[in-house]
DNA sequence: TCAAAAGTGTTTGTTATACACCCATGT
DNA sequence: ACATGGGTGTATAACAAACACTTTTGA
């Protein structure tokens, strides 16, 4: 049985992973898009009686399986952005961690695959445009907040976090002063575990400390990268 | 002749203005809306042939007669933010120049006014929620990027432009530090003009240098307050 | 002459930046 | 031994914060 929808409104996810220091992006092939053959973004409409946060994260789960970070970031509304058609989209950017990031083929009435963010390949519709616009917002977030957590395991070494970093800002920082400014914030754990089958010196694992972040914000704290 | 419109969406603007050292939000109470007589945001419907952004300005020109800075910022659907039917809105926020801050009341066919923004009455649906989501928006960009001097007249004084930032930020800053940090970046140009009529040294008058902040930002310059 | 804001300069402490350097590990 | 990243320390420059002070103007 088939929910009624709303018409006209569509939604859109970007949906952001970290993978061999690329940051990458979920592209599918809808069956339905035969006529188009292009790669596009995972979407779908959004139920009357739902909110539409939860339409964002019910289309996303009913493709990965997975509750993830999302953040809507812009709606989408240009008279020709879809040919023939009048449709508005509103559209999301997740960020999954690299555990979810091979769950991503549940369903198989569609091609999926992961693509570098800098190497885009031809995309329906305006995905193009809504793919830009998703990494120009979560740069500016991730700098004023502790999001990129996000894309990376529980567990972590600092010098992934710091790799993270650089491939989203497009920038490069000093090891040194990069892993002190972090560490001065006093929102990572320290964990006893390590690094394991490196070829090299094995670094220490940190991960996210939420509480502390949260109390340090109650008091005026501010994050900043 | 009434032309077609979408079903089911809205947009809704917050629109800002700066008067008398507070920052302010224009509320309309629309004859239509006689059962519920609370204040609302100005809103509209969008035509099918018809970009958003457009609609966006197309509503508020309807209604002040001016084109003024948008930013669209957020989109809200929640299942019961409006009772008894189901209705997405998208968000404008509008800076307006104090000189347009007076034609509000193009219309008459609607009350209009304006109130401070930390001082707001019972509101229409989630538009409260919605004008503290703008105020956040806001907020964030206005650290980042000159869009603060469409608050303020075209030639103003130093001081204006502090007060403006100490009231959307809620904060308070030191008069020489603001003064030479937003002159260290060389874009604003300092007039021969002077303040006029008031009871104390009459301050040098300036204006925003778009050319030139242009010229900056391709250089790597980055704004930030 | 006083109040109110304009406008300039200095001092101090904190951060950012750019390095140099040693450590641990697998090949 | 050496390549690779882990991890620490330091010297310098740049900047932020606090504040003292003089100037101008109308009432």
């Amino acid at each position: 049985m088939q929910k009624k929808r709303i018409p006209s409104v569509s939604i859109d996810s970007v949906v952001f992973g970290f993978e061999e220091d690329q940051l990458k992006v979920l592209l599918v092939k809808r069956n339905i898009d035969k006529e188009s053959n292009l790669w596009a973004l995972p979407g779908g409409d959004i139920c009357y009686h739902e909110d539409i946060d939860h339409a964002a994260e019910r289309i996303l789960e009913e493709r990965t399986g997975v509750k993830v970070y999302m953040k809507q970031f812009g709606t989408f509304g240009k008279v020709d952005r879809v040919p023939d058609e009048r449709y508005i989209t509103i559209a999301y950017y997740a960020l999954v961690k690299p555990d979810v990031y091979k769950l991503s083929l549940k369903k198989d009435d569609c091609d999926v695959k992961w693509v570098n963010v800098y190497d885009l390949p031809n995309l329906l519709y305006d995905h193009d445009t809504i793919i830009l616009y998703a990494l120009d917002s979560l740069r500016r977030r991730i700098r004023s907040e502790p999001v990129g957590f996000n894309l990376l395991p529980h567990h972590f070494p600092l010098l992934a976090l710091q790799r993270l970093y650089e491939v989203i800002l497009d920038t490069r920082f000093d090891k040194p002063n990069f892993r002190s400014k972090i560490l001065k914030m006093k929102i990572l754990i320290k964990l006893d575990e390590k690094q394991q089958g490196v070829a090299y010196r094995s670094a220490h694992l940190f991960k996210f400390d939420k509480q502390r972040y949260d109390a340090l914000i109650e008091k005026g704290f501010n994050f900043e990268l």
